[in-house]
Order: structure tokens, then sequence, then C-alpha cells
DNA sequence: ATCCCTGCAAAGCCTTTGCAATGCA
DNA sequence: TGCATTGCAAAGGCTTTGCAGGGAT
């Protein structure tokens, strides 16, 4: 785990200024690990902060994401939801409550075993799986 | 490759009608096979059927993808994509031209591979590549 | 004849943008 | 002090919704 300084001193390195908003929103995502959206960081950086406004949460997690710090996932539900988690892995959308899961594997291993084969030149690859996580199984009789 | 007519009857066979609309989007799906979006369909459907409203798209792309005829893919590029080919298979996004391709890549496997390790019952698994495809590959002297 | 489906237009949701004021370096 | 960053509000892109008329079965 990345500590808040650590990653304030990553943007600094980046010519980027760090401001109580952006410390604000990072230390958020280092305590919300459930894959919060652009809005439930806003909500829950506001507490603390009631003048923040929406353009900074965006303008602030595109930045982290173009620094290398944060991930976008984009998991086909409508809204983009960010990890601050820093190893690949796969993401696993519960059909019945909602909840991502994290889900070890090794994306880059599929890359490689991928690369080439078309002349491609893949630089990222995204595994989202959609099903039941083990309290929301439907009820198998 | 599905036709027409096949798919028309897998409609009516639920329960679904069968409007000039719903078979001019059909076949505009069967003809362009580059994972278009909903506007492009209905631009296209629109050439021989100008009164064609985009609600009218919107619907029957969700009833094709209710139905299991039509995938729907979300590759994080702000729009929905539909994929009327059958078989599960993986993307790949070019960051150069945009362009999505289809990579042959056996999606069920992986999903076997992943199922029960969590107790998660996987019914669908996504697999987004991004990179350059071999026209985009930046000059690598 | 039923009621599903269509077209139109408005609204909705998430995200982006413009601009003046602010504050970090 | 200079310029990146902020907050506010409006606009933007894609998708959904409500409703009355029309068409498939």
């Amino acid at each position: 785990m990345h500590s808040i300084d650590v990653l304030c001193q990553q943007l600094r390195a980046q010519g980027r200024r760090i401001t109580p908003q952006r410390r604000a929103i990072i230390q958020a995502l280092l305590e919300d690990g459930s894959h919060p959206t652009a809005e439930q960081i806003y909500t829950r950086v506001r507490k603390g902060m009631p003048d923040l406004s929406q353009a900074t949460v965006y303008n602030t997690l595109h930045e982290l994401v173009e620094v290398g710090i944060l991930a976008e996932l984009d998991l086909g539900l409508g809204e983009r939801r960010y990890d601050i988690t820093t190893t690949a892995h796969a993401h696993m959308v519960c059909l019945g409550c909602g909840q991502i899961y994290d889900v070890h594997y090794d994306c880059n291993k599929l890359a490689l075993s991928l690369e080439h084969v078309n002349g491609f030149q893949i630089l990222d690859c995204a595994v989202i799986l959609r099903g039941y996580c083990a309290n929301c199984t439907p009820e198998l009789n």
C-alpha cells in the first residue's frame, strides 16, 4: 500500500502542485478500496471539505491516472470506477449485490500470449467477469 | 453467420413482434461487422428508412441483447458497441486508429479457470486489450 | 381487437468545459 | 509573482423515458 506522502511526491515530481483538495482525494482513494465512482469520492471528501467541486474531483482523478498512480475502470456499469491498487488484476462484478471484487489474475500473462499473434502491440489488458459472488449465488437446490 | 430470417424467428419465439424497423436494424448489424455504435446503426438504417427514431434503435438493440442474439460491448470509449458475432472472443482497441479488432481467444476457458476460486459463479467474461494494431504501431526504428 | 411498438421530444446521468478568483511554488 | 488549480454553472454526449398514435398478430 502506498502512503499518501509518497503519492504526493510522485505528483510533485511530475510538476504538479499539491493542494489540500488533491491530498484529500488521494486520502479518500486510499481509504475506500471498494472501487468507488467519482461521485462517491466527491461525497466522501466533501464531508470534510464542503466547498469541493465535482470538477476538481474529475480533474484530480484524471491527473492521477495520467501519472500512473490510479487505474480507471470501465466495467460497463454506466460510470467509471477508480482503483488505487497497484498490481494488475481482473475484476468481477456481482450481478446480485453490485459489488466489485478483485480477482488475482495476471493480465500481463494473457497479453503476452496474445501479443504478436496479430501483429498487435498490446499495452494494456482488462478482464471483467460478471456473475454472482458467494453471498449472492442463486439458490441451487 | 446467422441469416436474418433465423434471427427474426428467434425474436418471434420469444414473443416479440417483427417490424420493418427491427428487420432493418438486424440487417444493418449483419452487414456492419465493425462493432458499430447505436448512432452508427441509426445513421445506416435511416438511409433507407428516414423516419426511424433513435429510441427504436436503442429499444431493438436492448431487445436483441436480452434474447441473446447480440453482444453489447463497453470498451471504455464512452459509448456502447454492438457485435452480432456469435462466438465469444476478446476485443482489441487500437489507440492509433480507434478500430476494434476481434481476437480469437476463448474467454470461457479463462472463466472456468477462475471459477470457484473465490466461490464465484461466473456467467460472462470480457477481455479488452488496448494497444496498437499492425498499421499503427509507432515507428520502432 | 389487443396491446406491443414506434416516433417525437424532453429529461436524465455522468462527464467536460469556460472563466474569473484563488493559492501553491 | 506567475501560472496551475479551484469552484461554479452551463453545456455536452449518450441513453432513457413518457406518451399518444399506429401497426403486427
